[in-house]
DNA sequence: CCTTGTCATTGCAAATATTGAACGTTATTC
DNA sequence: GAATAACGTTCAATATTTGCAATGACAAGG
């Protein structure tokens, strides 16, 4: 693997190109997550380049992506960007998705009734999660985040749920604790309190910590036992969320999450 | 390439193969498809049956699939279904897809104004559509698409705006024309005449054939010379289709064609 | 107008992913 | 409850794709 030539290509695709026995297809995803990021279509070079692939290669996977509709290929200025496959998939995903089915009619009320944003996201270990629902109360200042952006596990209230129900050890969480990026960062002991505050109450709480001025309440859904498999998200700013209103919103999306977890389980 | 053995396995991925230089990427294609298809999760046998591969094969490609999180997998049942990372690279296309980006504004005015429900489609050459934008009026008898459907090319209106632009002989088209389905399927003379109008006008009519008692107007978008790349969707119930209303909505759908094509060829 | 650099693309040898059969396990049927 | 079928999975041989160098096309710059 001819790789150290540019700085920072793709670890993660080289580890999964060693072990794979379908590399193609690593290689597959790692470009499709390339041009999704880049705004611009990119040649073959500049793909291969960036993520450290032989451009023939490159050429014939990116010809195959194109005979499946999941990249476009401009003919005149030879550039390859996404194409409209992947919303097809993404479709036929949410048509079938328990969870955003069951989630969003809950969502929509929530938002309504405490007038903010709510979101249904899936949990993926310590990486990642995935915004996979969402709604928005029609008031006037609403915090505006898309169905299907990726955020860090650790990061803001849902952080805080991952932490305390999805039984990891401080060693693993330590360092990925410590990658994040806040705009009030809260001290390692103090992050680590909230969390166990989190666990004993059931329900976690970011107050301004990961975007100032904005309140975070995220509830777990178990799916299966063991570890929360996704979560249930309100966030409002400062006023909407002091007083006696944040007590009943944490109560009614508690109550929210668990009747969730009960209707993916069966 | 055993395939025979079961009567509709999939010529498309049959043909794929043959060509291609990365098949791997063609399989996994096919196996997003099937499972965006299927409601249920699937094992791997019951896969490889469907798609005619050899099982270690699909099991490979499922495996490299559930690494990128396009597939979940299910240890306990054994099965696999899509998964939320589709919905990540649908959210990047959008975010950088100008069409969308353009079409939405227009769309949602001419939703609002005419109290009907308006759409965005990328054509896929005689093959079919993908709706790619999509606005709803407030009204109460709302003609629900999801954005990310496909619709075969000749279909409905869209169907008379491609075969009016796209410059198809009659021998490429009648075939295509005789396996659509509609609620009142037109005739083939019938059909050539409605294309030859929307030819003339500018501008495509559905008048009850493909849904019996819905409108479908349709007007072409250029982004290069040659054949249209995508197209605007205005779809009403009878009554807000009749009379006045329809000529100013055709102009009115017309004038954002337009102006997207000067927008987009820019 | 020629040169130089970059780009997309192709041919060939070598590494390797695919195949089909065999294995152990789970689910189904009698 | 035993037998059987179906399933997911592994393994070694082979047909294929990958990687590299070379080619042709193109644009920018001298």
């Amino acid at each position: 693997m001819s790789s150290d030539q540019h700085p920072v290509i793709d670890s993660q695709l080289a580890t999964s190109l060693k072990a794979s026995k379908a590399p193609a297809i690593s290689r597959a995803a790692a470009i499709l997550r390339l041009l999704g990021k880049r705004s611009q279509p990119m040649g073959v070079q500049a793909i291969a380049r960036e993520l450290g692939l032989v451009p023939s290669t490159c050429l014939y996977v990116l010809r195959a992506l194109a005979e499946e509709e999941l990249v476009a290929f401009d003919p005149d200025t030879k550039r390859y960007a996404l194409d409209a496959g992947v919303l097809t998939l993404a479709r036929q995903w949410l048509r079938h998705d328990q969870f955003h089915e069951l989630a969003q009619p809950l969502l929509d009320r929530l938002a309504r009734e405490f007038g903010l944003t709510t979101l249904g996201a899936q949990l993926f270990g310590l990486d990642h999660i995935i915004v996979t629902a969402m709604s928005q109360s029609g008031e006037a200042f609403q915090l505006s985040t898309q169905v299907g952006s990726r955020f860090p596990a650790l990061v803001s209230a849902t952080g805080r749920c991952i932490a305390a129900f999805g039984g990891w050890s401080d060693a693993q969480l330590k360092p990925r604790f410590e990658k994040l990026r806040w705009d009030e960062a809260p001290s390692w002991e103090e992050w680590k309190a909230q969390v166990t505050e989190a666990r004993e109450t059931g329900i976690a709480v970011d107050a301004g910590h990961y975007i100032s001025g904005v309140t975070v309440v995220a509830a777990p859904v178990w799916k299966t036992e063991g570890r929360p498999s996704h979560a249930l998200v309100a966030i409002g700013i400062g006023s909407a969320m002091r007083g006696e209103g944040l007590p009943r919103l944490k109560e009614t999306l508690l109550g929210a999450s668990r009747s969730l977890s009960d209707q993916l389980s069966g």
